[in-house]
DNA sequence: GTGATTGTGTAGGATGCGCTACATAAGTTC
DNA sequence: GAACTTATGTAGCGCATCCTACACAATCAC
């Protein structure tokens, strides 16, 4: 079978694809957050008009959450290959933070992650969608941490995802791949003194 | 001498205290954020209408850049006492995680840090003010780390704010006192580390 | 008192926002 | 071909935003 959906549609076909719609849609809400897109920019940069948009996304909050489906599927951080148990927790634990540096300042216009940054939105919808992507992450972090440090894996967990957070703020406000990656090395030594291997 | 300005004005009396006027901003700013809060919500809440307010203001940025000054001036955390020479640098730095926690956590409803929130939101004024704050205070930690540690200066400098955004941001996100405390513990684990008295 | 000065209240302008009604174009099915 | 289905383009609704024009009220100096 073919990958793509074979099924004859009817009607009038699309003038865009919606998939790249997505993708173009990420990077905008990367580079500048949900709140300062606005309908009117996402519509001007694919080319069409907002009932071709509203057909297909239904609102800018619907296009948003498909975003992040796309964003968690193929552009997060991959915690389950990261989070492996067969290294100390806490060098798995500051590899995750190394990754976050190189992420987060990876782009032309670094824009942080996409998950944490969408929490801090002005539209509950929106943010409840990242809210919980995020909880879904602290989440595996925690269960990885309390398989060997069930007491600790609160605390750390809290830790991990302050920094990532702070990570993500900072690689918004300018800092570069080396002083993110230094950041997070810093943070990795207080892991290490935490949780003994 | 009267603290009070006691120059005699001329013309028509203000029917409100603009200092009274920027403390409830102040509140509104620091609950919701600039970008959330409109000047409707200010004047409405000061019980005066709009003219009064652009009259005494200027502009929303305006009464914003006024409440950061009053911020900064009476609830910022109190870098100057807190960087001790008569201690150790790491010992100093975690004192300042840790009353950044406390404040943070403090209000009925926590809106983390003033200032660090400012400069993530959607207005270049407002924003382009906070961050002048914000690299002022970056300033003053970075010269007393220097003092006696000039070659972990930048990065520790970066460390400490990193800490310091994450702790914001995951304030507004619910964490309570406890566990941005255990946070900002963890982070000093770091710094001991890092900086060897 | 008269005039100058300053703040207030009513009302609304200009712009941008998310979103939609409606007629029509472009396809499929029969 | 006719009938049906789906997407598009034009145009604009309703609302919220920040901000302001203008007449009037309240105080001062004299």
């Amino acid at each position: 079978m073919d990958a793509t959906n074979k099924a004859k549609p009817r009607g009038r076909p699309r003038r865009f694809d919606p998939d790249e719609a997505v993708a173009t849609a990420q990077k905008l809400f990367h580079a500048r957050g949900f709140d300062a897109v606005s309908v009117a920019d996402v519509t001007s940069a694919l080319g069409i008009n907002p009932p071709s948009f509203y057909a297909a996304f239904g609102s800018k909050a619907g296009l948003y959450s498909r975003v992040l489906d796309h964003w968690v599927a193929t552009a997060a951080i991959p915690l389950a290959d990261l989070l492996r148990p067969d290294r100390p927790v806490a060098e798995s634990l500051a590899a995750v933070l190394e990754e976050a540096a190189h992420r987060y300042a990876a782009d032309s216009s670094p824009g942080g992650c996409l998950v944490v940054e969408g929490t801090r939105c002005d539209d509950a919808q929106a943010r409840e969608k990242a809210r919980a992507f995020n909880l879904q992450a602290e989440a595996a972090i925690r269960n990885y941490i309390a398989a060997r440090h069930p007491a600790k894996a609160e605390q750390v967990t809290d830790f991990v995802s302050t920094t990532m957070s702070g990570l993500s703020a900072k690689a918004r406000n300018g800092h570069g791949l080396e002083r993110l990656l230094a950041t997070a090395r810093l943070a990795g030594l207080a892991l290490a003194q935490a949780l003994p291997a």
